[in-house]
DNA sequence: ACTGTGACACTGG
DNA sequence: ACCAGTGCCACAG
């Protein structure tokens, strides 16, 4: 098996397992439920690439990106999305206690929070 | 290769 | 509760 060749070496890039890690973290989020971008990044086995995990956010559709908010409970996207997240989660019974939602109340525990990846 | 940017998080005033 | 400063990291130009 070639080790270094360049086309499989895009399948298995690191980076490219990330966003796939990050990607099935947030699909895991049930319906009704919210978590944040720094534990979904964790739970994805990536702690403190909280940024990445908006990245990726933005790039994938149909994601249930309206499930993600910033530590808190804040909603962290642009105004015009804002509107939408908050209409989305609204609609899944996840209710805004001013400018942002009940964490401690809302918030989806992932299972298996894998250890530090690479 | 270097610099700026951002859908983040945390601390301190 | 609000805001500024700092750390964080991949990506784009």
């Amino acid at each position: 098996m070639k080790r270094s060749s360049s086309v499989e070496a895009d399948a298995a890039s690191p980076a490219t397992q990330m966003h796939a890690r990050i990607v099935t973290a947030i699909r895991q989020i049930p319906r009704g439920k919210v978590s944040s971008y720094g534990a979904v990044a964790r739970a994805a086995g990536y702690p403190g690439y909280a940024r990445q995990v908006g990245q990726v956010m933005k790039r994938y559709a149909g994601l249930p990106w309206h499930r993600v908010l910033g530590a808190g409970g804040e909603i962290k996207v642009p105004p015009d999305d804002a509107i939408e997240q908050r209409m989305r989660l609204h609609a899944e019974g996840v209710a805004f206690r001013g400018r942002r939602v009940n964490m401690p109340l809302h918030e989806f525990k992932f299972p298996k929070v894998r250890s530090r990846l690479r």
